[in-house]
DNA sequence: CTGTAATCCTGCGAGC
DNA sequence: TGCTCGCAGGATTACA
């Protein structure tokens, strides 16, 4: 389920289920692979370790333990990272740590895509995750954008979709980011004048923060919150009304995902500037 | 540097 | 009801 604002979502409900101040008194491992390439930390070191903190970096989840090791999660397109109080055994589980409070830190993930990496120190998970993201979506520099948008002659979903030049869009929020901003997501980086990639640049701040404020979205049942499915203007509606202008919903592949858009306000080329009368 | 496709997995809905 | 097919929130790699 996770692009930014689900991930927030969890780091949050990790933060109000009192996940940081517990102790970790055991960890288990499930014997399936999650996603290469797979680190095995899974020893003593996480035994008695103490949460010190979570927080968010783009999708990534960061629990920092007391002793400075550094619990690094993505949760791939299925993963679940939960504190609960239940003692039944859910399938596809692959990572249970017993917290001294009784409750159990889980993380569930049947299709495996995501993946669990302890690092030793700070410095060391920042520069993994740094490594491989931009800034985050809500202080992105706007000379920064304006360059990264510009210099590039690739499709504007897949400029959104890279990490490296934003963290934690991904394919719900580049096509609602594109829709609020009115720009098709075939769009060449560089054919966009300055103000369209403003434009852009506030639009996933905008949709992102709202996205937020909804609990995210969920598309799987069973996931916490989320209620920003119903908020939705293209994804995932092909042939329904655009909420704007009620032409249908349209959806084409773009960078190997479905890009959903509104033929109409979004134009495939910028719409040619009125011709005003010529002068002499 | 581009862009595209395949890969890793399971689950679910559509269509027959 | 049951089967097959295609597609799904992501990231990475290989290849043209």
């Amino acid at each position: 389920m996770p692009e930014l604002p689900e991930v927030e979502t969890v780091v949050r409900a990790l933060v109000k289920q009192e996940l940081v101040g517990c102790s970790v008194k055991r960890v288990w491992v499930g014997s399936k692979q999650l996603r290469r390439p797979w680190r095995k930390p899974w020893s003593a070191s996480l035994t008695n370790a103490k949460v010190a903190a979570v927080r968010r970096r783009g999708k990534w989840i960061v629990v920092e333990l007391a002793d400075g090791g550094r619990l690094v999660v993505h949760l791939g397109m299925s993963g679940q990272f939960t504190v609960t109080a239940d003692r039944e055994e859910p399938d596809h589980l692959h990572i249970r740590f017993d917290l001294d409070n009784g409750r159990q830190l889980r993380f569930r993930d049947p299709r495996r895509f995501g993946s669990v990496e302890l690092f030793p120190d700070d410095d060391t998970a920042r520069k993994y995750l740094d490594g491989k993201l931009g800034p985050e979506p809500f202080d992105v520099d706007p000379v920064y954008f304006r360059a990264a948008v510009g210099k590039t002659s690739r499709p504007l979903k897949a400029i959104l979709l890279d990490q490296r030049v934003v963290a934690g869009v991904g394919n719900i929020y580049a096509d609602e980011s594109s829709f609020r901003a009115r720009l098709h997501p075939q769009r060449e980086g560089a054919s966009l004048t300055l103000g369209e990639v403003d434009r852009l640049r506030e639009a996933i701040k905008k949709v992102l923060n709202e996205a937020i404020a909804y609990g995210g979205s969920s598309i799987d049942e069973g996931f916490i919150g989320g209620r920003f499915q119903d908020e939705f203007r293209v994804y995932g509606r092909t042939g329904k009304p655009c909420p704007a202008c009620a032409a249908a919903i349209e959806v084409v592949r773009v960078a190997g995902r479905s890009s959903h858009y509104c033929p109409r306000c979004q134009p495939a080329r910028r719409r040619a500037k009125p011709q005003a009368a010529k002068k002499h």
